[in-house]
DNA sequence: TTCGCTCAATGACAGTTGTACTTGAGCGGG
DNA sequence: CCCGCTCAAGTACAACTGTCATTGAGCGAA
């Protein structure tokens, strides 16, 4: 895992609402922000920047305000952080975390059949 | 929620080590760790120290020796880290991130059929 | 005893993170 | 035009992280 530096937790954050946009610039991003999730909006800025300069997001001006664009896709972004934190905490095994989530935080009924799914799905992609 | 400061990812690997351990000198979490990953004695005994300020270990002396024992279970860590996590990266939503989990990386046949298990017998739990 | 060795304890330090304050370029009102 | 206002850009900085290097106490060999 050696391409570009991780993410810390802020980040993350920011390129989340960053990735639901497509694309935006430093006050949409800042307004995105559920209301309940106070944050300053330099913090915005200053991460937006980090995440430039860690080369996992792009900005192009438009006038004189920069418009940033993922440049990571978020699902690569997720997979590594869950790769790291399984293996530190996991030791490496996904499912204990799987089964930690599926019986630690309720799952909804919708939620189960869903799984229900998800699962029948890979079973028949199986045999 | 008055609670403790997060671990840093580096803190919860040693926790997680001592926490398999149960009780356990430096010298012991040193050893425990998996041979591929190269760690300092010191940098082991820099986290307890650290987890030990945290709140998250305990240490009693043996001699002139620290034998720690964890203090918070790590079932609490992980909760309260995926909970973090989970609000950050999925606005708080469990089951995406078990979706992606299940997708992105492989679920062996065992694994699949376990899966399965638990879902029924959640199911069970229900109605 | 005294030397050196072994380890635990502690100090150190550069890099990262979280968060915000300060600066300075445009623009609308007088 | 000049004044103040708005907002993006840049600066700041203390706390936290990851990782060691250094110190110093006890102990066995000479």
């Amino acid at each position: 895992m050696a391409s570009r530096a991780a993410l810390s937790k802020g980040e993350m954050e920011v390129a989340r609402v960053l990735s639901d946009l497509k694309k935006a610039t430093v006050r949409e991003v800042h307004e995105s922000f559920p209301s309940e999730r106070a944050i300053d909006f330099t913090t915005v800025q200053t991460y937006l920047r980090r995440l430039e300069t860690k080369g996992y997001v792009t900005a192009a001006l438009d006038g004189r305000t920069r418009v940033y664009t993922p440049r990571v896709k978020l699902r690569t972004v997720i997979r590594e952080t869950m790769d790291d934190l399984i293996d530190r905490l996991f030791g490496g095994e996904a499912l204990p975390l799987v089964r930690h989530l599926i019986e630690e935080r309720g799952v909804s009924d919708d939620e189960l059949a869903e799984l229900r799914q998800l699962i029948d799905r890979l079973e028949k992609g199986r045999s």
